[in-house]
DNA sequence: ACCGATGATGATAATGGTTCTCATTTGCAA
DNA sequence: TTGCAAATGAGAACCATTATCATCATCGGT
C-alpha cells in the first residue's frame, strides 16, 4: 500500500489537506483503477472517514484540472477517474463483460490532431472507445 | 422541405402521430443535423407547434431504438441526435459554442480495427469525439 | 509554537438534463 | 363510428453535479 505524499499536492499549487490525502490515497492504493465520485464517497464512508460529497467532487475536479487524475465520461451519466499514469491512451470496452483494456497508437492520435488544425479547431481533448466483444474464456458472450 | 412519411414509422412499429411526424420532419428537414432534445423542443415551439418536452425526449428514444436516428453523449452532459444515414463518421465539438464537424478518417478507421483485432476483440462499434475550442466569430470564447 | 489570512470543508439548496406519473387525448382496426 | 390500447402533455420526481455560505484547517510569518 503506497502511502499518499504531502509534496504531490503541494507540487500542484494544493494546499495538502485531510480530504485531499484520503482520496489521493485511495486512488494509489490501486484498489479500484476507475471510480466515479459516488465510489469514492462511498469508499470514504465505509473506513469511517467523514468527507462530503460536494468536498468529493471538488476534489476530483481539482485533481483533474492538476493532471493528477484523468476523467472519462461513459456512458450512464457519470464520470469516472483514473490515476494519470502519464501516458494518455484510448480505451477498448467488451461489451459482453464489461473488460477495459487500454492502448496508445500515435498514429491516430497524430491524424486527430491534424484533421483538427486543419479545420480550424484548437484541441482540448479527445476520447475514442471502441465498443467489442471479447474473446476472454470468462467472457459470457458463448 | 421534405415531408415526413408516415411509413417510415409504421415500418418500425410506431403509430403514425403528430409530434411523431413533426420531429422526424424537423431532422429530414436537414436545417439542423445535430440537435438535443431542448433543441427540437424550441424548433418545435418557435414553428407553433405544440408538442411537450417530455414527449420530445420518449420520441428521440424511440426513434433510436428503431434506427432512425443515432444518439451521440458528447461532453456537457447532453446527447445530441442526428439522422441516421447510415455511414459512419466521427465528430469534433466546440466546446464553447457547441458547434459540431463531422470528419472520417481512413487511417485512423483502420488502425482502430487493427488494435483490437490484435487484442482479439471483435469491433462492434466505435465513438471518437474530439473536443476543441472552433474559430468562427460567433463563437463566445473570445 | 502561535496567529491570522487565505483557502478548504461540509450541509444543504439549487441546477440541468432526463425520466416518471397519470389523467386526458389520439390513432386506427373493426 | 366506436372502443380501446397506445400516445401525449403538464408537472413532479430523479440523479449527477455545482453553487452557496457559515465554519474550520493549513501554513507562512512572527
Amino acid at each position: 500500500m503506497i502511502k499518499p505524499q504531502p509534496e504531490h499536492l503541494k507540487d500542484v499549487g494544493l494546499k495538502s489537506t485531510l480530504p485531499r490525502l484520503k482520496i489521493l490515497g485511495l486512488f494509489e492504493s490501486g484498489q479500484e483503477r476507475h471510480m466515479s465520485a459516488e465510489d469514492v464517497y462511498k469508499q470514504l464512508l465505509a473506513s469511517g472517514d467523514d468527507v462530503g460529497l460536494a468536498t468529493v467532487y471538488r476534489v476530483l475536479t481539482q485533481f483533474e484540472q492538476a493532471g493528477l487524475l484523468v476523467r472519462h465520461n461513459f456512458e450512464g451519466g457519470k464520470s469516472v477517474f483514473e490515476l494519470n499514469q502519464g501516458k494518455h491512451h484510448d480505451h477498448i470496452v467488451c461489451l459482453q463483460c464489461g473488460h477495459v483494456e487500454e492502448f496508445y497508437d500515435a498514429a491516430i492520435e497524430s491524424r486527430q490532431k491534424k484533421i483538427a488544425t486543419e479545420r480550424g479547431f484548437a484541441v482540448h481533448d479527445h476520447s475514442l472507445h471502441i465498443y467489442a466483444d471479447c474473446i476472454k474464456k470468462e467472457c459470457p458472450h458463448k
